[in-house]
RNA sequence: GCUCCCAUCGUCUAGAGGCCUAGGACACUUCCCUUUCACGGAGGCGACGGGGAUUCGAAUUCCCCUGGGAGUACCA
């Protein structure tokens, strides 16, 4: 690869990061990382009406949080800038006009009625759509005549039809047949460019030398060469990305549940957990290693060793693997990063240590953060809520009662804040009761139940530490 | 309809003619550990969509079918 390794990300900002975006963005960062390349943020907000200040800060803040960071962007500038399309407005009839010099391209004035027919036309015919040219070989004077009437023309650029084929980073030999496109539009006669045309021109003046997306773009690929050629450009190399499907294979959309990442975020995924996972959708380690930073996924990043059949979003392993980065996090970082979860709860009812120490003894078990709502429910609050079964399959038990009787005694005189002298007054219980035919489980569980209203949890003598002589006489007896 | 892409366990994938009685991870499951849940450890279940062709030999190459996906706009 000879000249600059140049790849761009072109989110349009008409919704939050997309996971199947943060996907693709992060494949061109990694393919700029290996290479020692430039990796570039381009706003597409050419769209005005579904353009949107709030969704561009949602992926700046999404691409940042991943660990993305761009060489050259709307925020950050650059040498090729400005980086947002709707301040690129004006360069683009310029090279309208130069392929309409030179042959390229030519005014069409028809009007959506007469293209609508057309398209009907050829539906009927079970043909593919292809528009007539119809405006192609206008005169000058047809032309003015049509001004005259007030028509304002569009721009189509002339396909010449032949074979075209190129090789695609992914895919391998792409081969289309260019008689099958049609003249299409590339500025729209409101003076905007479409989109096709758009994305090449401003790639061309990036000097983007690689371009990374998805395969919904592949029949967009043609259009685009055919315009570098006409405008004499280098023509990038194309590598197009398999899709991230639904576990129902239909395209993933909120009915599947997150799609944006900062929902993800929300919802108590680990970022960190988030791209090594989507990264896995299509690329594999050399090592067989699958928890893996950017850094060390990028140094091992081969772009056509990418798979390129699309793949399922599958929260299964997203799930596994968000708990092992859980798991990862030292006490101090994971406090930190459960608090959001735990605005339900008065956290003053808890000293600084206990609150530390609740945290340890109910990591253990979280997927997502926001596990820890639940898990932790019964450490506030003076009395408790006891689950039905629990009531039924515990607490109703004679055993239990007996042991609650003993219990309720006994733990007037248990020193609650040495949670180690705990666990040997416990043992002790255990070993006693155990002598009047009492299992140490049942000893335990009834316990637990009076105490939390559950039969699993954190283990029981750091909770009655935590909780503290006070909750847990009271819990005992209520 | 037309064009294009894709096709290995339920899922993500390894595999680029013999190393494959197809490997790993997640999920599922059995057992162990254990005061519960969980974690962890040791096993198990489980796939080359179908049919031709090439070859001494095909998951790997070619063709057809089937299935899935995408595109088909003066949207991006």
């Amino acid at each position: 690869m000879p000249q600059e390794i140049r790849v761009r990300i072109a989110p349009s900002p008409s919704g939050n990061l997309h996971i199947g975006t943060a996907r693709t963005a992060l494949f061109n960062y990694l393919f700029a990382k290996k290479h020692h390349g430039k990796f570039i943020l381009r706003i597409e907000d050419t769209d005005m009406e579904r353009s949107d200040n709030e969704y561009i800060k949602n992926i700046f803040d999404s691409l940042k949080a991943l660990g993305l960071a761009w060489d050259e962007g709307p925020d950050v500038g650059g040498e090729y800038g400005p980086y947002s399309q709707s301040e690129r407005f004006d360069i683009y009839p310029k090279y309208a006009q130069i392929l309409i010099e030179k042959g390229y391209a030519y005014e069409c004035f028809c009007t959506p009625e007469e293209l609508d027919a057309e398209r009907i036309f050829s539906q009927e015919k079970k043909i593919a759509h292809v528009y007539s040219g119809k405006c192609k070989n206008l005169t000058e004077n047809e032309k003015e005549e049509l001004r005259k009437q007030g028509i304002k023309p569009a721009i189509r650029f002339a396909v010449e039809a032949k074979n075209l084929i190129f090789d695609d980073l992914v895919k391998g030999e792409l081969k289309f047949d260019t008689s099958l496109i049609g003249d299409f539009v590339i500025m729209k006669s409101n003076g905007s460019p479409t989109y096709n045309f758009a994305v090449v021109v401003d790639d061309i003046l990036m000097k983007i030398s690689h371009i990374l997306r998805g395969e919904d773009h592949i029949s967009n690929t043609p259009k685009q060469i055919l315009i570098y050629e006409a405008l004499g450009a280098n023509i990038p190399e194309f590598g197009h990305l398999g899709m991230i499907l639904a576990p129902d294979r239909s395209k993933l959309s909120k009915r599947h549940g997150a799609t944006g990442v900062s929902e993800f975020v929300e919802k108590g995924y680990l970022i960190d957990a988030l791209v090594n996972f989507v990264a896995l959708l299509g690329w594999s380690p050399s090592d067989g290693v699958e928890i893996k930073t950017v850094d060390e996924i990028a140094q091992d990043f081969r772009i056509r060793e990418v798979s390129s059949s699309n793949s399922i979003f599958e929260y299964d392993k997203l799930n596994w693997m968000n708990a092992q980065y859980i798991k990862k996090l030292s006490t101090e970082e994971l406090k930190q990063k459960l608090l959001p979860f735990l605005g339900q709860y008065d956290l003053s009812e808890l000293s600084e240590n206990k609150f530390t120490r609740m945290v340890e003894v109910t990591r253990e078990p979280l997927v997502i953060l926001s596990d820890i709502t639940d898990a932790v429910s019964y450490f506030f609050g003076e009395s408790v809520e006891i689950e039905p079964e629990v009531q039924s399959e515990v607490l109703d038990k004679d055993v239990s009662q007996v042991v609650l009787k003993e219990v309720q005694e006994l733990a007037k005189n248990w020193n609650f804040d040495d949670e180690d002298a705990l666990h040997h007054t416990l043992e002790e219980l255990r070993t006693s009761l155990k002598e009047r035919s009492i299992k140490p489980k049942e000893t335990m569980w009834a316990i637990r139940a009076a105490v939390t209203g559950r039969v699993k949890g954190a283990d029981i003598c750091a909770v009655l530490a935590i909780l503290g002589k006070e909750k847990v006489l009271k819990r005992l007896n209520g």
